[in-house]
DNA sequence: TTGTAGGCGTTATCAC
DNA sequence: GTGATAACGCCTACAA
């Protein structure tokens, strides 16, 4: 019924069965303001007959846009607030009509990082958002080199759009709030050491010690990778040690969590001896006892927000200068932090 | 340098650099045993002098294979198990060289089934793998009709290849195991009717209690949708009603913590007064308290299964009849189980 | 408004 | 072992 024999309808087949040309089929498909209402109902019905679907490499050829857009990711993300800027992506790019290919860039291998750089050149992909600020190089060209179109999200890659989020002010503003409930001493959990977040929050954090003056104790825990068995193990170390601190402020809400439970395990009362705050908003900072103080990233908008801009700058006709486009993100203080809980210092 | 220009560099312009024709370029590139050493260098040297990458489109036309493949997601995927079985594919894929493009099916709308039906047909996949039940079908054609290879993971598809896991077995196992542990009233959390595992997973437990004779209650909570907050909603309606159950069983982890918390916070204890046992094995269920019971599923695997029955599809000379591959999930029990609480019955 | 025809960059089939 | 050359299926000047 369909086909002819069992290929793929062509351009050409529906042009004979609707008995006009191929620059008409063509025509009726991408602009059918262009063509006769009559011709183009018989296009239309020629296309519905075959089954047509344009063949995407052939166009490509042609055009040279595969209305594709890359992907790349990390492993470090925390899988809850990695799955919702995936979301936002996949959200704004289909509703535009472009596909996302993903690639994972855990292993930094050199076969993986060719593929990569082979993709932007290979006219695969017309732009990139980076989850990652791993630069593959390969060959002696990066993915710099292609001049597509990039966006990073969650950081600020030079020669790329940045979209961010106020983190370095919400950490502030957390720590001040710290302050205001009493604390003195404050235990961080880092992430890795080079990674962007790592290095804005832990930066904001430094600073506002800096400036907040003497009498107070600023601690980086060991280590760090965001990850719930990373905050179990800095809970240990924590216990293992003087306790100074009264608040921990963590990188992720993941390693929150588990300094959090390992904590309470051994005694600890949570916030009465010691308070803990998050950083993502996770759905299980909802879903731990007590609940999980945090920084509310707008995930999914974070998603949103990087496709558009990724789409903006492919549709621009000269490569635009980087921009960058902060988001906000929300100081959710509950169950997890209270009162500084009084110690000697007491007078 | 690298371009005369700054348009990219064609397989003319090595041939051209090298010395050779075009044809010998794409043999030192394809099938370098076939073309003398000597000039397997030359092209090698030109195509490094000229930072050239054969372009994709062009040889996707000619070859009519994109080494790409789909992967359709659905929103119900808890994250922590997704960004598993999305690591899974990930890696296999890469490794065999192949492009993953991801789909989110999450609206249903018909743009987004049209755009999933015309991928299928337009020649930019090789294949797909579903983590999704959902057929999208536009213009009265499904993903099925192209013809392509189909795998579907966690699921059984007709028509298709399917990636599972024990699932039922491990289900009934584990009621065997609260049976052994005294407890006769079971209430049960379930995800959406018409999804795959709610209907196999629920299945197994009907049968199971079918099979195990009178005296024993199994209750099915209203509604279900695998969700934290679903959890928590069943806890408060089950808070609210008489309580016979003294075990409960989730679809899911989440569900599972979402439920534990929210009765532990109306003073009930878990697992002396009540237990409660998940599905997934997400690390989440490491970090509550207590830890949560639960049937692991492998999930990385289940992602590398599923790439590897698609690749073998695709490879495949003719299309080969649909296979079935169950792969072992693990019960697991551990803090939030326990022994049912004396009740009346007691002798 | 419609049709003709050239070319997008590869691969693969032939001859040599 | 190597080199012409013809597809692959589409879009788009350009001409009618």
């Amino acid at each position: 019924m369909d086909v002819k024999d069992n290929r793929a309808a062509r351009i050409g087949d529906v042009a004979r069965e609707a008995g006009v040309s191929t620059a008409t089929v063509s025509r009726a498909l991408a602009s059918p303001e262009q063509v006769r209402p009559e011709l183009r109902a018989r296009v239309r019905a020629a296309v519905a007959k075959l089954g047509y679907t344009p063949n995407a490499a052939a166009r490509q050829l042609r055009v040279k846009r595969s209305r594709t857009v890359l992907v790349v990711t990390r492993k470090r993300w925390s899988a809850p607030f990695f799955a919702e800027v995936l979301r936002g992506l996949d959200a704004e790019l289909s509703a535009a009509g472009y596909a996302m290919v993903l690639a994972n860039m855990d292993s930094e291998g050199q076969d993986r990082s060719r593929q990569l750089v082979d993709m932007m050149f290979s006219g695969t992909i017309d732009g990139a958002v980076f989850l990652s600020d791993f630069v593959a190089v390969a060959d002696g060209r990066s993915v710099f080199d292609a001049g597509l179109p990039l966006v990073s999200l969650c950081a600020a890659m030079e020669g790329t759009h940045a979209v961010l989020t106020d983190e370095d002010v919400c950490m502030e503003r957390a720590l001040h709030q710290l302050f205001a409930l009493g604390h003195r001493d404050i235990l961080y959990l880092p992430g890795p050491a080079e990674n962007y977040n790592e290095i804005v929050r832990w930066g904001a954090l430094a600073r506002a010690f800096e400036a907040a003056g003497p009498g107070l104790g600023l601690t980086r825990a060991e280590g760090g990778d965001f990850s719930l068995d990373y905050g179990a193990a800095a809970a240990r170390a924590f216990l293992a040690s003087e306790r100074r601190a009264t608040a921990v402020m963590a990188v992720s809400d993941e390693s929150a969590i588990g300094f959090l439970n390992t904590v309470q395990d051994a005694g600890i009362g949570v916030p009465d001896d010691l308070s803990v705050l998050g950083f993502d908003g996770i759905e299980f900072a909802d879903f731990c006892r007590p609940t999980l103080s945090t920084i509310r990233q707008p995930r999914f908008e974070l998603g949103r927000t990087g496709a558009r801009v990724l789409l903006a700058a492919i549709d621009a006709d000269a490569p635009p200068a980087p921009t960058r486009h902060v988001l906000h993100n929300i100081l959710d203080l509950r169950g997890s932090t209270g009162p500084a809980p009084r110690r000697l210092e007491t007078s």
